[in-house]
RNA sequence: GGCCCCAUCGUCUAACGGUUAGGACGCCGGCUUCUCAAGCCGUUAAUCGGGGUUCGAUUCCCCGUGGGGUCACCA
C-alpha cells in the first residue's frame, strides 16, 4: 500500500522553522515509498487564523519546492465535522453538556464531550517505540465547541481517515494527542494510522523554539538569503543522518537514503552558523548570473541609502567580491552600512597619514604610487579588466621595494580603508581612469 | 507537580558488545598574504552519575540526576 503523509499546518503565524521540517520528513517519507503528501491548512479555529499567515505557509513551502500531490482546507469539511458529531451523538459516544464558560463563569454554553471509558491506550511509534498511556486522566475531554465548531481533536481524526493518511509524522509536542486521537478513531470505527514524533528544533538554551519569536519563521531566514536548498539540507540532518560522512545532498538522494526509523528521539539544538555554511556552500555552486541576482539588489538598496550612486557595470563586476565575503545576502546591508562597499562606486577620502605603510615614509609611499602610476598609464584600459595583469604589472617592482611599503599605499589610495580587498581587486572593479585619478589623489595629499 | 519522552565533543552527529570513540559546524593555531575576506592544513574537545549483565560496555537492564514535551471550549 502506498503510504499518505500529511502535514497540518494552522495559519495562526508564519511558516515555522520545526514545521517547514516535519514537512520535509513527511515529503521524504511519502516520495521514498512511492506515496502521496498532502498539504491540509488547519483553520478551525475561526479567531486566531489570518489570511496573511496562510498565503505565507502556500509561499513558503512553493519557495522550498516542498510540493504537495493534494492541498486543502479544514473548513473546507466542515458538514463532514457536523455530521461524525451528529453521529457520534446518536450512538451516544459522545453528548453534549451544558457547562458554564470558560472565559465567563455567569454564562453557560453546549459543548460536545466524547465518552470515554478510560482504557489504557499503547501505540507504537516509528520513532520511538510502544509509548502507553492511561486514558481515564483525560476524562470526557471537549471535541466540539458547537455541531459546527470541531476542534483540533476531531477535525484532524476525522480529516486524517477520510483522506486516507497512513502515517501521521509529526512533531513530538503532539506525543500526549495522541491518545485522544486514538481514541476517536476508535469511537468512530477508523483504523488508527501509524505514528511517528519527530524530535523538536530547540533554541541554543534548549528551550522550545516558540511560535512568535523572531528566528522562528521559514520567511525570517529567506528574507536574511538564505537559500532553499541550504534550509533543507541543513534542516534534514536535524535529528537524521543517513549514517555517512556526506554533508551536502541533493532532494532526491535525501528522498533515496531517507530512513524514517533512523530518526533521532531527542531533540536537536538549532545552529545559525553551520545553516550559514550550507548557504554557503550553496552559494558556491551559483553561476555568476545567478549570484548576481541573488546579491545584488541588497547591495543596491544598501547604496542607495547611503546616498552613494549606482552603477551596474561596476556592481556586476563585484560579484566575486561579494561572494567570498558573505554567507546571505543579509549580509550585505550591515556591511555597506559600515561603508565596505562605497570604494568601488565613488572615489574614497584617504586619510593622508594612513596612506603610508607604518614602516615606511611619505616620500616613499608617494614614490611608489607615481611608479605604479607610470606603469598602469601605460597599460591598455582592457588589462584593467584583468586581475592577474594588474598584479604582473607591478608585482616585481613591489617585491623589489618591499611589499608592504607599495601595496598598502596602492590599497589605502584605492579603498580608503585599512582593510579592503586586495589593490589589484579593487583596480580591475573600477578601471583604469579612476584607478589612476585615486592614485593621483593620494599624492596629492601626501603633499608631495 | 501528574503523565510521557530523551541523554556521545560547545553544536549537529557516527560507532547497532571489542575502534587510538570517527566526521561536520564553530573555536583556536599554521600556511598563503600589504590589510581584510576567502581558501588549504592542523589542534583542541565528548560517552551525565551509580549499580548490575558480560571475558569485555558509548552500546543491554535498573536506579539516580539532568533536560524536554504536555496537561484548553488553541492547534
Amino acid at each position: 500500500m502506498n503510504p499518505v503523509t500529511r502535514i497540518a499546518p494552522s495559519p495562526t503565524g508564519y511558516l515555522h522553522f520545526g514545521l517547514a521540517r516535519t514537512a520535509l520528513f513527511c515529503y521524504l517519507f511519502a516520495k521514498k515509498n512511492s506515496g502521496s503528501f498532502i498539504l491540509r491548512i488547519e483553520d478551525t479555529d475561526l479567531e486566531r487564523n489570518r489570511p496573511e499567515f496562510e498565503a505565507d505557509i502556500f509561499e513558503q513551502f512553493a519557495w522550498l519546492g516542498l510540493n504537495a500531490d493534494k492541498t486543502f482546507k479544514q473548513s473546507e469539511h466542515r458538514p463532514r465535522h457536523t455530521e461524525v458529531l451528529t453521529d457520534l451523538i446518536a450512538r451516544d459516544l459522545a453528548y453534549v453538556s451544558r457547562e458554564p464558560a470558560k472565559d465567563d463563569a455567569s454564562k453557560e454554553v453546549e459543548v460536545i464531550r466524547l465518552r470515554n471509558s478510560g482504557q489504557m491506550i499503547t501505540f507504537t511509534d516509528l520513532i520511538r517505540g510502544d509509548i502507553t498511556f492511561d486514558t481515564t486522566e483525560l476524562g470526557d475531554f471537549v471535541i466540539a465547541r458547537s455541531m459546527s465548531e470541531p476542534l483540533y481533536h476531531l477535525a484532524v481524526v476525522v480529516d486524517d481517515h477520510d483522506e486516507g493518511v497512513t502515517h501521521v509524522i509529526r512533531g513530538e509536542d503532539h506525543v500526549s494527542n495522541t491518545q485522544r486521537h486514538i481514541l476517536l478513531h476508535q469511537a468512530l470505527g477508523f483504523e488508527v494510522p501509524a505514528y511517528a514524533h519527530l524530535p523538536l528544533i530547540l533554541m541554543p538554551d534548549k528551550s522550545k523554539m516558540s511560535k512568535r519569536r523572531e528566528g522562528s519563521s521559514v520567511r525570517y531566514y529567506r528574507e536574511q538569503g538564505i537559500l532553499p536548498h541550504a534550509l533543507i539540507n541543513y534542516v534534514a540532518l536535524l535529528g537524521w543522518n543517513p549514517g555517512t560522512e556526506q554533508e551536502i545532498f541533493t532532494l532526491q538522494e535525501l528522498i533515496e537514503l531517507f530512513e524514517i526509523s533512523s530518526i533521532h528521539k531527542s531533540g536537536a539544538v538549532f545552529d545559525v552558523e553551520k545553516l550559514r555554511w550550507y548557504n554557503k556552500q550553496y552559494l558556491a555552486r551559483l553561476s555568476d548570473e545567478e549570484f548576481a541576482a541573488y546579491a545584488l539588489p541588497a547591495l543596491r538598496t544598501a547604496l542607495e541609502k547611503r546616498g552613494v550612486d549606482w552603477n551596474d557595470s561596476i556592481a556586476l563586476k563585484t560579484v566575486p567580491v561579494l561572494r567570498e565575503r558573505i554567507a546571505a545576502s543579509g549580509d550585505i546591508a550591515p556591511m555597506a552600512e559600515e561603508g565596505e562597499f562605497d570604494y568601488f562606486f565613488k572615489h574614497p577620502e584617504p586619510d593622508s597619514a594612513s596612506i603610508v605603510q607604518k614602516k615606511s615614509t611619505a616620500a616613499d609611499a608617494s614614490r611608489h604610487l607615481q611608479k605604479i602610476h607610470e606603469v598602469w598609464s601605460a597599460l591598455a584600459e582592457e588589462s584593467f579588466a584583468d586581475h592577474d595583469r594588474l598584479k604582473e604589472s607591478v608585482w616585481e617592482y613591489a617585491t623589489s621595494e618591499g611589499r608592504g611599503n607599495v601595496l598598502w599605499p596602492l590599497r589605502y589610495s584605492l579603498s580608503g580603508r585599512e582593510k579592503s580587498p586586495d589593490p589589484f581587486m579593487i583596480a580591475s572593479i573600477i578601471g583604469k581612469h579612476a584607478s589612476l585619478e585615486r592614485i593621483s589623489n593620494a599624492r596629492q595629499r601626501l603633499g608631495l
